[in-house]
DNA sequence: ACTGGCTCCTGAGGGC
DNA sequence: TGCCCTCAGGAGCCAG
Protein backbone atom coordinates (compact mmCIF):
# COMPACT_ATOMS: atom_id res chain seq x y z
CA UNK A 1 0.00 0.00 0.00
CA UNK A 2 2.04 2.92 -1.55
CA UNK A 3 2.00 5.92 1.48
CA UNK A 4 3.33 8.88 0.11
CA UNK A 5 6.87 8.31 1.25
CA UNK A 6 6.96 4.94 -0.88
CA UNK A 7 5.48 7.39 -4.00
CA UNK A 8 8.50 9.63 -3.56
CA UNK A 9 10.87 6.85 -3.17
CA UNK A 10 9.43 5.24 -6.50
CA UNK A 11 9.76 9.18 -7.90
CA UNK A 12 13.52 9.50 -6.49
CA UNK A 13 13.99 5.47 -8.29
CA UNK A 14 13.06 6.08 -11.51
CA UNK A 15 13.74 9.86 -12.29
CA UNK A 16 17.19 9.19 -12.84
CA UNK A 17 17.31 6.41 -14.94
CA UNK A 18 14.21 7.99 -17.72
CA UNK A 19 14.66 11.53 -17.20
CA UNK A 20 16.35 12.44 -20.81
CA UNK A 21 15.11 9.06 -22.58
CA UNK A 22 12.74 9.16 -25.31
CA UNK A 23 9.65 7.10 -25.19
CA UNK A 24 9.64 4.29 -27.94
CA UNK A 25 6.85 2.23 -27.49
CA UNK A 26 3.97 2.32 -25.09
CA UNK A 27 1.91 -0.89 -24.51
CA UNK A 28 -1.45 -0.87 -22.48
CA UNK A 29 -1.65 -4.85 -21.22
CA UNK A 30 -5.08 -4.18 -19.72
CA UNK A 31 -7.09 -0.48 -19.85
CA UNK A 32 -9.53 -1.69 -16.76
CA UNK A 33 -7.77 0.45 -13.91
CA UNK A 34 -9.48 2.84 -11.52
CA UNK A 35 -10.56 5.01 -15.08
CA UNK A 36 -10.41 3.07 -17.94
CA UNK A 37 -6.92 3.97 -19.62
CA UNK A 38 -6.75 6.32 -22.67
CA UNK A 39 -3.38 7.37 -23.69
CA UNK A 40 -2.76 9.32 -27.47
CA UNK A 41 -1.24 8.22 -30.30
CA UNK A 42 1.91 10.29 -30.21
CA UNK A 43 2.99 9.77 -26.75
CA UNK A 44 5.62 7.32 -27.92
CA UNK A 45 8.45 9.54 -29.46
CA UNK A 46 8.42 12.52 -27.13
CA UNK A 47 11.39 12.87 -24.55
CA UNK A 48 11.00 12.56 -20.82
CA UNK A 49 11.53 15.94 -19.34
CA UNK A 50 11.46 15.20 -15.36
CA UNK A 51 9.34 13.40 -13.07
CA UNK A 52 7.50 15.06 -10.15
CA UNK A 53 4.79 14.25 -7.14
CA UNK A 54 1.65 16.44 -5.99
CA UNK A 55 0.56 14.31 -3.24
CA UNK A 56 0.25 10.90 -4.13
CA UNK A 57 0.29 11.41 -8.17
CA UNK A 58 3.44 11.20 -9.76
CA UNK A 59 4.17 13.29 -12.80
CA UNK A 60 6.04 11.91 -15.81
CA UNK A 61 6.52 15.51 -17.83
CA UNK A 62 6.65 14.71 -21.58
CA UNK A 63 7.33 17.08 -24.53
CA UNK A 64 3.72 17.83 -25.18
CA UNK A 65 2.09 16.87 -21.73
CA UNK A 66 2.07 14.85 -18.22
CA UNK A 67 1.40 11.54 -17.50
CA UNK A 68 -0.03 11.39 -14.51
CA UNK A 69 0.30 7.89 -12.22
CA UNK A 70 -1.29 7.14 -9.16
CA UNK A 71 -0.31 3.84 -7.51
CA UNK A 72 -3.42 2.86 -5.81
CA UNK A 73 -3.15 0.31 -3.22
CA UNK A 74 -0.90 -2.04 -4.34
CA UNK A 75 0.55 -0.36 -7.26
CA UNK A 76 4.31 -0.33 -7.89
CA UNK A 77 6.81 1.22 -10.77
CA UNK A 78 9.82 -0.79 -11.65
CA UNK A 79 12.38 -0.02 -14.48
CA UNK A 80 13.74 -3.37 -15.48
CA UNK A 81 15.69 -3.97 -19.16
CA UNK A 82 13.18 -4.26 -21.81
CA UNK A 83 13.50 -8.39 -22.35
CA UNK A 84 12.24 -8.90 -19.18
CA UNK A 85 9.42 -10.91 -19.09
CA UNK A 86 5.92 -9.28 -18.14
CA UNK A 87 4.10 -9.95 -14.97
CA UNK A 88 1.18 -10.93 -14.04
CA UNK A 89 -0.78 -7.26 -13.68
CA UNK A 90 1.84 -5.52 -15.56
CA UNK A 91 -0.52 -3.73 -16.75
CA UNK A 92 1.13 -0.38 -18.36
CA UNK A 93 4.53 -1.12 -20.11
CA UNK A 94 6.51 1.74 -21.45
CA UNK A 95 9.95 1.36 -23.35
CA UNK A 96 12.58 3.94 -23.20
CA UNK A 97 15.22 4.32 -25.56
CA UNK A 98 18.80 2.67 -23.54
CA UNK A 99 16.73 -0.92 -22.77
CA UNK A 100 14.51 0.74 -19.97
CA UNK A 101 11.32 -0.69 -19.75
CA UNK A 102 9.33 1.14 -17.42
CA UNK A 103 6.64 -1.42 -15.66
CA UNK A 104 3.71 -0.43 -13.69
CA UNK A 105 2.31 -3.42 -11.89
CA UNK A 106 -1.48 -2.89 -9.79
CA UNK A 107 -2.96 -6.57 -9.13
CA UNK A 108 -5.86 -4.79 -7.11
CA UNK A 109 -6.20 -1.85 -10.11
CA UNK A 110 -7.05 1.03 -7.71
CA UNK A 111 -4.50 2.76 -9.58
CA UNK A 112 -5.04 4.99 -12.52
CA UNK A 113 -3.28 6.66 -15.44
CA UNK A 114 -3.96 9.97 -16.62
CA UNK A 115 -2.73 12.03 -20.14
CA UNK A 116 -2.57 15.69 -19.40
CA UNK A 117 -2.12 17.12 -22.56
CA UNK A 118 -0.15 20.81 -23.05
CA UNK A 119 3.30 21.39 -23.24
CA UNK A 120 5.66 22.20 -19.54
CA UNK A 121 6.72 25.78 -21.06
CA UNK A 122 4.53 28.70 -20.72
CA UNK A 123 1.38 28.46 -18.79
CA UNK A 124 1.16 24.18 -18.41
CA UNK A 125 2.13 23.88 -15.09
CA UNK A 126 -0.58 26.17 -14.14
CA UNK A 127 -3.12 24.11 -16.17
CA UNK A 128 -1.63 20.83 -15.23
CA UNK A 129 -2.34 22.23 -11.97
CA UNK A 130 -6.22 22.37 -12.91
CA UNK A 131 -6.50 18.97 -13.71
CA UNK A 132 -9.44 17.70 -12.32
CA UNK A 133 -7.67 15.19 -9.94
CA UNK A 134 -4.94 17.80 -8.48
CA UNK A 135 -7.20 21.20 -8.68
CA UNK A 136 -9.25 20.52 -5.14
CA UNK A 137 -5.40 18.79 -3.36
CA UNK A 138 -4.37 20.52 -0.01
CA UNK A 139 -1.19 21.68 1.00
CA UNK A 140 2.00 19.25 0.64
CA UNK A 141 2.50 17.99 4.64
CA UNK A 142 6.61 18.14 4.24
CA UNK A 143 5.60 22.00 3.14
CA UNK A 144 6.86 24.79 5.46
CA UNK A 145 3.39 26.30 5.42
CA UNK A 146 2.07 22.79 6.66
CA UNK A 147 1.88 23.77 10.49
CA UNK A 148 -0.64 23.50 13.34
CA UNK A 149 -1.78 26.95 12.99
CA UNK A 150 -2.64 25.69 9.22
CA UNK A 151 -4.81 22.51 10.71
CA UNK A 152 -6.60 24.74 13.35
CA UNK A 153 -8.10 27.32 10.71
CA UNK A 154 -9.15 24.17 8.63
CA UNK A 155 -11.00 22.37 11.26
CA UNK A 156 -12.60 25.15 12.61
CA UNK A 157 -16.30 24.17 13.08
CA UNK A 158 -15.25 20.80 11.52
CA UNK A 159 -16.97 17.82 13.54
CA UNK A 160 -15.71 14.92 12.02
CA UNK A 161 -13.01 13.05 13.93
CA UNK A 162 -9.55 14.07 13.59
CA UNK A 163 -8.13 11.03 12.35
CA UNK A 164 -10.71 11.41 9.28
CA UNK A 165 -9.95 15.34 8.81
CA UNK A 166 -5.92 14.87 8.15
CA UNK A 167 -6.54 11.93 6.28
CA UNK A 168 -8.73 14.21 3.97
CA UNK A 169 -6.57 15.16 0.76
CA UNK A 170 -7.95 18.66 0.86
CA UNK A 171 -6.51 19.72 3.85
CA UNK A 172 -3.79 17.64 3.59
CA UNK A 173 -2.29 15.21 0.73
CA UNK A 174 -0.79 12.01 1.68
CA UNK A 175 -1.49 11.02 4.91
CA UNK A 176 -2.76 7.66 5.09
CA UNK A 177 -4.12 5.97 7.68
CA UNK A 178 -0.52 4.31 8.74
CA UNK A 179 1.27 7.49 9.09
CA UNK A 180 -1.93 9.03 10.46
CA UNK A 181 -2.32 6.36 13.11
CA UNK A 182 1.23 6.61 14.26
CA UNK A 183 1.52 10.84 14.12
CA UNK A 184 -1.92 10.94 16.42
CA UNK A 185 -0.49 8.55 18.99
CA UNK A 186 3.10 10.58 18.51
CA UNK A 187 1.36 13.66 19.31
CA UNK A 188 -1.00 12.13 22.06
CA UNK A 189 -3.80 13.18 20.72
CA UNK A 190 -7.38 10.51 20.78
CA UNK A 191 -8.55 9.88 16.84
CA UNK A 192 -12.21 10.40 17.45
CA UNK A 193 -12.12 13.59 18.83
CA UNK A 194 -13.92 16.05 16.89
CA UNK A 195 -11.14 18.31 14.42
CA UNK A 196 -12.97 21.35 15.71
CA UNK A 197 -11.81 20.59 19.30
CA UNK A 198 -8.14 20.07 19.02
CA UNK A 199 -6.18 22.70 20.40
CA UNK A 200 -3.56 24.88 18.45
CA UNK A 201 -0.89 23.22 20.59
CA UNK A 202 -1.96 19.77 20.01
CA UNK A 203 -2.17 20.53 16.43
CA UNK A 204 1.59 22.30 16.52
CA UNK A 205 2.15 18.38 18.05
CA UNK A 206 0.26 16.76 15.21
CA UNK A 207 1.69 18.57 12.24
CA UNK A 208 5.79 18.40 13.60
CA UNK A 209 4.70 14.74 14.07
CA UNK A 210 3.35 14.27 10.51
CA UNK A 211 6.47 15.77 8.99
CA UNK A 212 8.45 13.57 11.25
CA UNK A 213 7.18 10.34 10.45
CA UNK A 214 6.98 11.09 6.58
CA UNK A 215 10.46 12.85 6.69
CA UNK A 216 11.79 9.92 8.52
CA UNK A 217 10.23 7.30 6.18
CA UNK A 218 11.21 8.94 2.83
CA UNK A 219 14.76 8.34 4.43
CA UNK A 220 14.60 5.48 5.22
CA UNK A 221 12.94 4.61 1.49
CA UNK A 222 16.33 6.40 0.06
CA UNK A 223 18.47 3.66 1.59
CA UNK A 224 16.22 1.11 -0.62
CA UNK A 225 16.95 2.85 -3.88
CA UNK A 226 19.83 0.99 -4.50
CA UNK A 227 17.62 -2.59 -5.02
CA UNK A 228 15.11 -0.42 -6.49
CA UNK A 229 15.96 -1.40 -10.11
CA UNK A 230 16.57 -5.53 -9.82
CA UNK A 231 13.77 -6.51 -7.25
CA UNK A 232 11.53 -6.16 -4.59
CA UNK A 233 13.39 -4.71 -1.73
CA UNK A 234 11.58 -4.39 1.68
CA UNK A 235 10.58 -0.75 1.72
CA UNK A 236 12.24 1.04 4.18
CA UNK A 237 9.22 2.97 5.75
CA UNK A 238 8.13 -0.25 6.47
CA UNK A 239 11.12 -0.50 8.82
CA UNK A 240 9.77 2.01 11.34
CA UNK A 241 8.73 0.91 14.75
CA UNK A 242 4.75 1.05 14.58
CA UNK A 243 2.97 2.05 17.76
CA UNK A 244 0.01 1.49 17.06
CA UNK A 245 -1.55 0.77 13.59
CA UNK A 246 -2.11 -2.63 13.15
CA UNK A 247 -1.88 -3.33 17.17
CA UNK A 248 -5.56 -2.90 18.20
CA UNK A 249 -5.66 -5.98 21.50
CA UNK A 250 -1.70 -5.18 22.38
CA UNK A 251 -0.05 -3.35 25.00
CA UNK A 252 0.92 0.21 24.31
CA UNK A 253 4.93 0.11 23.58
CA UNK A 254 4.71 3.00 25.84
CA UNK A 255 2.61 2.48 29.03
CA UNK A 256 1.27 -0.91 28.62
CA UNK A 257 -2.39 -0.10 28.23
CA UNK A 258 -4.39 -2.46 25.92
CA UNK A 259 -4.70 -0.52 22.60
CA UNK A 260 -8.22 0.59 21.59
CA UNK A 261 -9.53 -0.36 18.01
CA UNK A 262 -12.72 1.09 16.59
CA UNK A 263 -13.23 2.03 12.96
CA UNK A 264 -13.39 5.21 12.26
CA UNK A 265 -15.06 6.32 8.30
CA UNK A 266 -14.36 2.69 7.44
CA UNK A 267 -11.08 2.87 8.53
CA UNK A 268 -9.78 0.67 10.97
CA UNK A 269 -8.30 2.72 14.11
CA UNK A 270 -5.78 1.79 16.87
CA UNK A 271 -5.22 4.21 19.89
CA UNK A 272 -3.81 3.97 23.04
CA UNK A 273 -7.18 5.15 25.52
CA UNK A 274 -3.96 6.21 28.13
CA UNK A 275 -1.54 8.00 26.21
CA UNK A 276 -3.99 9.69 23.99
CA UNK A 277 -6.44 12.05 25.52
CA UNK A 278 -8.90 14.09 23.63
CA UNK A 279 -6.66 17.24 23.75
CA UNK A 280 -3.45 15.59 23.27
CA UNK A 281 -1.41 15.80 26.56
CA UNK A 282 1.92 14.41 26.11
CA UNK A 283 4.70 13.00 23.39
CA UNK A 284 5.25 9.49 24.57
CA UNK A 285 8.79 9.01 24.99
CA UNK A 286 10.40 7.24 22.31
C1' DA B 1 -21.14 23.00 3.42
C1' DC B 2 -20.43 18.67 5.90
C1' DT B 3 -20.48 14.01 6.69
C1' DG B 4 -20.56 9.17 6.29
C1' DG B 5 -21.17 5.33 3.33
C1' DC B 6 -20.30 3.10 -1.05
C1' DT B 7 -17.41 1.48 -4.68
C1' DC B 8 -13.71 -0.48 -7.39
C1' DC B 9 -10.24 -5.18 -6.89
C1' DT B 10 -7.19 -9.12 -5.56
C1' DG B 11 -4.47 -11.42 -2.24
C1' DA B 12 -3.53 -12.50 2.46
C1' DG B 13 -4.87 -14.77 6.43
C1' DG B 14 -7.90 -17.28 9.52
C1' DG B 15 -11.01 -21.10 10.54
C1' DC B 16 -12.19 -25.68 9.93
C1' DT C 1 -3.80 -29.49 1.86
C1' DG C 2 -7.70 -26.95 0.43
C1' DC C 3 -11.61 -24.24 0.38
C1' DC C 4 -14.42 -20.47 1.78
C1' DC C 5 -15.01 -16.37 4.13
C1' DT C 6 -13.62 -11.80 5.64
C1' DC C 7 -10.96 -7.98 5.47
C1' DA C 8 -7.71 -4.49 3.93
C1' DG C 9 -7.48 0.14 1.73
C1' DG C 10 -7.06 5.50 -1.70
C1' DA C 11 -9.98 8.49 -2.98
C1' DG C 12 -13.73 10.00 -5.98
C1' DC C 13 -18.63 10.06 -5.86
C1' DC C 14 -23.16 10.61 -4.04
C1' DA C 15 -27.06 10.84 -0.99
C1' DG C 16 -28.85 12.76 3.20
Amino acid sequence: MPELPEVETTRRGVAPLLTGRRLESLLVRDHRLRWPVRLPADLPGQALLGVSRRAKYLLFHFDHGTLIVHLGMSGSLRVLPVQMPYRKHDHLVANFTGGHSLRLHDPRRFGSVHWHAGDPAGDGEAALAGHWLLARLGIEPLDAAFNGQYLKTRARKRKLAVKSFIMDARVVVGVGNIYASEALFLAGIRPTVPAGRVTLAAFEALAREIGNVLGAAIRMGGTTLRDFVNQDGNPGYFQQTLYVYGRGGEPCRICGSTLKSVRLAGRATVYCPKCQKAQGFRKPEC
